[in-house]
DNA sequence: GTCTATAGAACGATAGAC
DNA sequence: GTCTATCGTTCTATAGAC
């Protein structure tokens, strides 16, 4: 363990600040060397680490992903124990899917807030084969997620329900990337990260939505 | 009037161009010199027409946003007239929103389809005061159909009734900027550029939400 | 209005000393 | 592992001839 007051290694710094800068400005907009100088390192032990921009993006991304991931799963798990044997509720599925990037979103740490912006921010990338990469990691998560409102909606055809699916990762992902703005249009009534209240908002919208009949 | 077959006056040219590699690329991501040179002029013809890179991107916009405004307006009148006095039903309102920008994304001639996808890339825009520039235009449509549904959905608090909105924009972004995504995603099962299916199954998906209480 | 030529700066990435 | 220095490229934007 380092000393009581070290700095965090410079892996470290170098992913914070890239997170923070690739949120607020775009993997394009975003530079290297901006993301050095806010870490404290020079230039060259960027690419020492992370080989290349993309690279940096990528591990950036891999760091939050898995934890993510896992919180997704553990609370959709609770809810189908919970629901005891049966199926969930859409409500408990919708909830499972929406809150851990909500939460994390909302985050005081700043370094955990930034990063969820960023995963808004993928599902406009300009670069399909660049997106795709970007989003490998999601494929398992929006599996599960399809087969948990299967369960929940028994009666729903298949193509239906995909693009349901759709319509909720679209809405998340433009409250993820676009709070601001939402924030900005709506003269503050509506804050996207507040997340009680665009939980319960979410929720209750689309859960009547996905029990329309097909 | 030019001859039969002359091409498009450079200003034209320039606009159809910047249309697509904006699309495409990105704002960041798109260089005046791609453009130029797409158009079949030189880099500082662009600069004599648009001043600046922030200008084109502006002039892009611009010539699309005036019919398309007029598109919404046009539809939401024919259907509030149908309705005869009485508020039209939220499921006219909903197509009034998003059928033009929809019809447009899809179209097959290509210089309208790009825009769309554009539009809703701009959603995603990193820089917010970029971001409130380019959807300054945006302010008018946004608050028409508030009302809109306001009329047909006179119970709903007005709270309520913002956040929804803005669950509606994210999804129809999501699906303008996201098609590709989407279509991969589902392995062809979903396409937003379908226009009549993903009209009738957003439609559906929306209207009950709208629907639901408080 | 349209061109050649280029300024001036920022970029991603690397070589090589230590 | 971390540094200085820099390569080679690309960028936005402009000056000035025609």
């Amino acid at each position: 363990m380092p000393g009581k007051r070290a700095q965090k290694d410079p892996k470290t710094r170098i992913l914070d600040t890239a997170e923070k800068v690739f949120s607020s400005r775009g993997f394009d907009g975003a530079s290297v060397r901006t993301i050095a100088a806010g870490a404290g390192v020079n230039l060259p032990t960027v690419y020492y680490y992370f080989g290349s921009k993309q690279g940096l993006m990528l591990a950036v991304l891999d760091r939050r992903c898995g934890p993510l991931r896992q919180e997704h799963l553990d609370l959709l798990a609770r809810y189908e124990k919970e629901a005891g044997g049966l199926p969930p509720s859409v409500e408990n599925v919708l909830e499972a899917m929406l809150l851990p990037p909500l939460r994390l979103a909302a985050s005081k740490s700043a370094t955990h807030a930034v990063v969820m912006r960023l995963i808004g921010r993928i599902m406009a990338e300009p670069d399909l084969e660049t997106q795709t990469l970007l989003l490998r990691g999601h494929r398992e998560v929006r599996t599960v997620f399809e087969e948990a409102f299967a369960r929940s909606l028994p009666g729903l055809p298949r193509e239906v329900l995909l693009w349901r699916c759709e319509f909720v990762w679209g809405v998340l992902g433009s409250m993820l990337c676009g709070s601001q703005r939402v924030s900005n249009e709506t003269r503050g009534a509506c804050d996207p990260l507040d997340t009680p209240v665009v939980m319960a908002q979410m929720i209750r919208f689309l859960a009547e939505g996905f029990r329309a009949p097909a």
